[in-house]
RNA sequence: GCGGGAGUAGCUCAUUUGGUAGAGCGAUAGCCUUCCAAGCUAUAGGUGGCGAGUUCGAGCCUCGUCUCCCGCUCCA
């Protein structure tokens, strides 16, 4: 494991190094957990992105995107819960420095109270602290901790902090006058990018004529005022995610969820990463909105971590939506149910969801990828570091090398360049030994490499370099385009 | 947020008990031409994370602050 936090330092310091992910407003000394991807940072982040959609929208016919803005009408936010449940008040213990939900904490207590007998004095308990938290009475909730004597499960003791609330949505005003009162003109960042698609649920359908099941996906930044925000990318409070809500009958949401589940892992397996870095963990406490979920997790240098959600979210979304927007969100299936020989008829659909971060997959690629490889031989020692992304998402495709600079190989060079930048992201270099040029490119994961030399000039033929394997083969100019193109189809 | 560790050039590090910063690599320009990093020459780059204090004098001592890493917690 300290091996591993190393290798986590180290793929971070390549990241910075090679202009693959900055901190955010460095110059001002950064801001905490928030940071820039750079040009091959953006480029590499931009195909993963484009895979998924492809993956999602192009190869299955009944999903469509959508692009929905991060502002949204803030009852959106109570409808889907995120203004209650994420409100809670909190309180840490000094000495264990655990930290527990005001509620959860005094509930514990008062059942401890009940199976001691003091059944009364746990039902006195309970009303007050319900008064008080309507109340937002935090001094109150504080000294009835203290006067009950509740003591932290860990270490004992009644040392506690004071109590606060954390939000974990950001928000903001909307519109340029400020009103007298402030909640009226208070609007939040989405904390997620799913109600951007519940709330269009009808609009799709209708005009894109969608018949149950169908899915709707997206991809877009979302906030969140995390607690603590750490661990490079895998963290942070400005995000973005890679989301799917697949529409389905009532009573089918178990097949569909295994359906997912399998689906969404054999996309992460399609990008060539190991089966045994990964694995199902299954929630054993739901969210609010669930009725099962489960992650997929990915063994990381620090340790499996959940880079994919897959839930089934039943018709919660919707039906608050219902609820709270007094819009209908039934939807009619015209399909014989062969059990009454009748329509399936009006219902509110029920919901799987997938939800991926796109920069936990970013990072995820980049650790399966970061290799250091010692080249040495009994005559000198070497190294190099390479990335080994799949050369789809790679974010330069070939880089193009004249051996040296001058008897017209640049001339050449610079032909196949022309040639092939139209078709993908190709890079010129004549700078430096060959080998070095080889090391840099190994270093931001260019899967072809090809080099022009005299002979070049003679028969029409590169050397093309293999990245991962090192070798190199002599193949005709007219071939490099579609060799490339073939790798990174 | 609490606890632990760290911050000197793009990177890795050095600077003996406080006396106003050096090296290697890298970068840039030129030379050389050689299919797997480390050939030659030149140049650029640091108000020592930032701010304050102690001192005749601070990279080194004290305090504050910011950022990063590790643990607790939550999630994508």
């Amino acid at each position: 494991m300290a091996n591993d936090t190393k290798k986590f330092q180290a793929i971070i310091s390549h990241c910075k190094e090679y202009g693959f992910i900055f901190p955010s407003s460095e110059i001002y000394d950064g801001l905490a957990a928030v940071y820039d991807y750079g040009q091959w940072g953006s480029e590499l982040k931009k195909n993963i992105r484009d895979y998924w959609w492809k993956s999602m929208t192009q190869l299955n016919e009944n999903i469509v995107g959508i692009d929905a803005a991060i502002f949204m009408h803030p009852t959106t936010w109570k409808a889907s819960g995120h203004v209650d449940n994420f409100n809670d008040p909190m309180i840490d213990n000094k000495d264990s420095n655990k930290r527990y939900r005001v509620d959860h904490l005094i509930e514990g207590y008062a059942e401890q109270l009940t199976t001691e007998g003091k059944e009364k004095e746990s039902i006195d308990l309970i009303e007050t602290m319900e008064a008080l938290l309507a109340k937002d009475d935090f001094s109150g909730l504080k000294k009835l901790i203290e006067e009950n004597k509740v003591k932290c499960a860990v270490s004992g003791t009644a040392n506690w902090t004071d109590i606060r609330q954390f939000n974990l949505m950001f928000s903001t005003e909307f519109g340029s006058t400020a009103s007298a009162n402030e909640e009226e003109n208070k609007i939040y960042l989405r904390p997620e990018t799913a109600q951007g698609i519940f709330v269009n649920f009808f609009n799709v359908q209708k005009t894109g004529r969608m018949k149950i099941p169908f899915g709707i996906a997206q991809t877009g930044k979302a906030f969140r005022n995390e607690i603590v925000a750490r661990q490079f990318v895998f963290r942070m409070r400005e995000f973005e995610q890679m989301e799917m809500q697949f529409f389905i009958r009532p009573g089918t949401q178990q097949r569909w969820y295994d359906y997912w589940k399998k689906q969404r892992l054999n996309w992460h397996l399609s990008l060539g990463i190991s089966q045994e870095k990964y694995r199902f963990h299954d929630h054993p406490k739901l969210a609010h909105y669930a009725i099962a979920a489960c992650d997929i997790e990915f063994e990381f240098p620090i340790g499996f971590k959940e880079v994919e959600g897959i839930h089934s979210r039943g018709d919660f979304d919707l039906s608050q939506h219902q609820l709270f927007s007094k819009k209908k969100m039934q939807y009619f299936d015209n399909e014989i149910d062969e059990s009454t020989g009748k329509p399936f008829g009006n219902y509110i659909p029920y919901v799987i969801e997938t939800s991926i971060g796109l920069d936990r997959m970013f990072l995820l690629v980049m650790s399966n990828s970061f290799v250091e490889e010692d080249l040495s031989t009994e005559e000198k020692q070497d190294s190099r570091v390479v990335l080994k992304l799949p050369p789809m998402l790679a974010p330069i495709k070939l880089a193009i090398l004249p051996l040296i600079k001058k008897d017209g190989l640049p001339e050449i060079a610079r032909e196949i360049m022309d040639k092939c930048k139209p078709h993908f992201r190709c890079f010129y270099e004549e700078k430096d030994a060959i080998g070095k040029r080889y090391r840099r490119m190994d270093a931001l994961g260019t899967p072809f490499c090809i080099t022009i030399d005299h002979q070049s000039k003679e028969d029409h033929t590169v050397t093309i370099r293999y990245r991962d394997t090192m070798k190199q083969e002599r193949i005709s100019i007219n071939k490099v385009r579609e060799i490339v193109e073939n790798q990174i189809s």
